[in-house]
DNA sequence: TGCAAATATATGTATCTACATTTAATGTAC
DNA sequence: GTACATTAAATGTAGATACATATATTTGCA
């Protein structure tokens, strides 16, 4: 459905309000729609993505410090995302020797089978973005990109 | 920047996953950028939306079950988003008559009067979505349109 | 060395959100 | 008209988030 008729507002003031109001409203809609496939699985969004950097560090150990630069969400507070995985047993988190300011955080074995099952997630399924061909795909990528260039 | 290097992930499994997470990363870059700008007028994203709703509706009240629909986050809670606006005199709310269960939430002066004074942060200046062209941005929204359909 | 600055992480706090429950009013079946 | 279901809004609560601050450690430099 247009953004128009969703939110029922007829005109806008520009092609750039509307992109932008759309922007906003249809991330939040993606974002709604990943919660609920990702609830099953009892973690959050942002549990998840710190899990996913694990992964991709495994098995070297990832800091704080790197998890919160990778993060999607800077802003979000890395130090208890990492408490609420360490409770579920998904990460370990030790004292770094070489650098005892630092920590270690590594995913465990249950971390990585959670994530293997969580994998079909990954594709976009169920989230709207498979609404699109490959090519519009890689041009909405390329369209992102260049709003935050 | 791409996203590949924004968040230092050289390959995606599919172009739907790398649009998908891009869409996530960008909205939140967009959100960050604007909860910046909305800082030094004392409103929230989803309080600005409501008040958007409310002006779309004036000089007709609004009930909260209409503020649900038409807000993104059905599930987030109208009533003490009104509680907000109420405080700050943005709007006011009163039993309908018609059906005592209702409420009648209207826009006050003063909030038109923000409104306003916020329009032209609506253009999406300062939030990176001006990057584009006006065909571009165009373009954008028929995407993110199909990705919701 | 000794001490200030920088760095890494954790914590305190107010606010916000999701979800469930509660209260009140209206609608409907009998 | 009474009883039960439905609807509208408000509220209670747990958990999450944003932002500031605290604590510990390391670094750099006089």
């Amino acid at each position: 459905m247009k953004i128009e008729e969703e939110i029922k507002q007829p005109t806008f003031k520009s092609e750039y309000q509307k992109a932008h109001i759309n922007l906003i409203y249809t991330s939040g809609w993606v974002q709604q729609a990943q919660a609920g496939l990702f609830k099953p699985f009892g973690v959050t969004l942002p549990q998840y993505n710190v899990l996913r950097i694990l992964r991709g560090q495994h098995p070297k150990p990832a800091t704080i410090s790197l998890l919160i630069e990778r993060m999607l969400d800077k802003t979000s507070n890395a130090s208890r995302i990492v408490d609420k995985l360490e409770a579920k047993e998904l990460v370990t988190r030790e004292q770094c020797p070489a650098d005892r300011r630092t920590v270690d955080v590594l995913i465990t074995e249950k971390g990585l089978a959670l994530l293997k099952e969580m994998d079909n997630l990954e594709s976009g399924e169920g989230t709207g973005i498979t609404n699109l061909t490959e090519q519009e795909a890689a041009q909405l990528s390329d369209l992102l990109d260049k709003i935050r260039s």
